[in-house]
DNA sequence: AGAGCCATGTAAGAGGTTACATGATTAG
DNA sequence: CTAATCATGTAACCTCTTACATGGCTCT
């Protein structure tokens, strides 16, 4: 029932930067637990679930996530034989990918796009995995994007260097206007999160 | 002095859709007119112009999509020979890149996300070539996403469903959110321009 | 003599999209 | 009988990033 695919003794190349999707799936794997959960049980998830509101996951690229965390000790892997169904491969979290889920929650992103996204994803785990590091993802979240605010405040009293001084304004008052919606947002979390 | 290096007779491919920075590359043209201009100059203007503020373009892609753009006839290429330097490649708009330019200046994005990219390249792009049309470029962009933020208040507003009431509600008061900032931001446009 | 500009690229790889391949089973 | 579900992928194709290759010239 439980073949284990994985090379034994071999040192484990070190994983490179995982994006967005691939730390999604750590924090589904996180949420499975011990008992693990296969390839087309996750697919779900981006398909049906809230996660697909966040994120779109394509079942092709899903599976090659999987391979590359399995490659990089992130998860394990082994096949369970069905009778009636086709056999699935069970992949459950190590404590290296759970080390490397942890820390990717608790670093907030640098800059206002990757609210959307990443941000979002951070959110969605922190409440499911560790509910009580809430708090203090926002707070520092809110502190990064204060400081990207004030920044592009100065920015913008810079005095105009030339002719193109009206199309910087224009950027930098966008960017303005999305960090401080961002931020508006992050606060209004705080409020609404307090009776759950 | 001018060996055009173009395929005469053959049926030009339909050209695929182009992304933002194969439309800016177009607005550049144009700004060049008949006169034409080359790869280089093309890159100095993204690395230091105000171009560089909305989107970044290193000299490989920039090379790659002037490829492109040419074996869709959209530009032309002929060589310049200089004593002194290495040959330039001078690029000329044609008249189907001309018109798909024209075309993409009118259409206003349809995702509060593309704002940021391209919305602003096709307002640099409108001041510099047609700041006649100013006014509906805003005026429709404006239109699009008031729609969008309404669409968004109803999704809101929807019964929850399930238990990821919170989850969808937080991604939604997001989406909410940072779409009103690019409306307020819009509208903060109009009363700037006025006096140019 | 060395730095940097001029001018055009290539090479290598990561990452993603879209569509399809397979083959059995179950629901309508 | 048809369609969808289960389960895992492959193939082909873009795009983008990062870094480097080339080779002569100008400026200090």
């Amino acid at each position: 029932m439980t073949s284990t695919t994985r090379h034994t003794g071999s040192t484990l190349p070190r994983p490179p930067r995982l994006g967005p999707a691939e730390h999604s799936l750590l924090g589904l794997l996180a949420g499975a637990g011990d008992a693990g959960i296969h390839g087309y049980d996750l697919a779900r998830q981006y398909s049906h679930g809230p996660l697909g509101e966040i994120i779109r996951l394509e079942s092709g690229m899903l599976y090659h996530h999987l391979k590359k965390l399995d490659r990089y000790g992130l998860i394990t892997t082994h096949v369970e034989h069905q009778p009636d169904r086709p056999d699935r491969q069970v992949h459950t979290l190590t404590g290296i990918g759970r080390r490397q889920l942890d820390h990717w929650l608790r670093e907030p992103v640098r800059a206002t796009r990757e609210i959307r996204l990443d941000f979002l994803l951070k959110l969605f785990f922190t409440r499911r995995l560790v509910p009580t590091h809430l708090d203090e993802l926002v707070a520092q979240q809110r502190s990064v994007l204060t400081a990207l605010a004030d920044s592009l405040r100065a920015q913008m009293r810079e005095p105009a260097t030339s002719d193109d001084a009206i199309e910087r304004q224009m950027v930098l008052r966008l960017r303005q206007a999305q960090t401080e919606a961002a931020l508006t947002w992050l606060d209004s979390l705080s409020t609404t999160e307090d009776d759950t």
